[in-house]
DNA sequence: TTTATTATTGGCTATATTACCAAATAACAA
DNA sequence: TTGTTATTTGGTAATATAGCCAATAATAAA
């Protein structure tokens, strides 16, 4: 692998992380439809506010959200309109996943 | 967080972790171009073949690969053709990553 | 069969990630 | 100022991930 190769696959990796997390991912999929303060998100996802102030700041750090202060309560938006189609993309390989088992589950009924 | 929504971000987290890593975001670049045995991507790589077998097995679980045997052989390739817009996509978030660096550094020169 | 090649699996250590609690910070109101 | 609410940060323990080596398939060739 060459160098700018490496280097490329590297900052890929790192956004993908970043939304590699179940938590994370229902961040995002909740701030494709509008902004969320932290003390929101934390009642919905149900963790410790910590935790979810660490997950956000995740997002934050990797380029995907941003925050927006207003009070003492701070609110977070998508920054990345395309990361609707790429939710998109995980659902295809998702919806693929199900009908190969549906189908392997067929296969193994008909023998 | 309802049970289903919970279920679903668990899902959509799992195909994510799997393309998270320097080396698979890699094979899938490398795959969607054309199919490769685990030699040639272990030789492009340079990783021991253990790991890029390990990290072929993590791809072709999550439903993003597949494999076809040819001799002793082992041909991945991939199994989702979206995974280019995909890719697109996390290319979108970096380049905007940059510039937002780029302005910011901007404004500190113009202090 | 024996040998060589390709790939996978098991075992191990090092490192990274996660979640919680507690403590610190920030903004505002009394 | 003091208290209150919202958020972030530091610390820690549990768990997960990654990479290498060694051992085990699986296939083909000698």
């Amino acid at each position: 692998m060459k160098e700018s190769e490496r280097i490329k696959s590297e900052a890929r990796a790192k956004i993908l992380k970043a939304l590699a997390h179940p938590s994370r991912i229902f961040i995002v999929d909740k701030l494709a439809e509008k902004p969320y303060c932290v003390c929101e998100l934390t009642e919905m996802i149900g963790s410790d506010t910590s935790t979810v102030s660490k997950h956000l700041s995740i997002l934050k750090n990797a380029g995907i959200a941003t925050d927006k202060k207003k009070g003492t309560t701070v609110y977070y938006s998508l920054e990345t309109p395309c990361l609707l189609r790429f939710i998109g993309c995980v659902e295809e390989v998702i919806e693929q996943n199900i009908n190969k088992q549906l189908k392997s589950i067929g296969q193994a009924e008909s023998r």
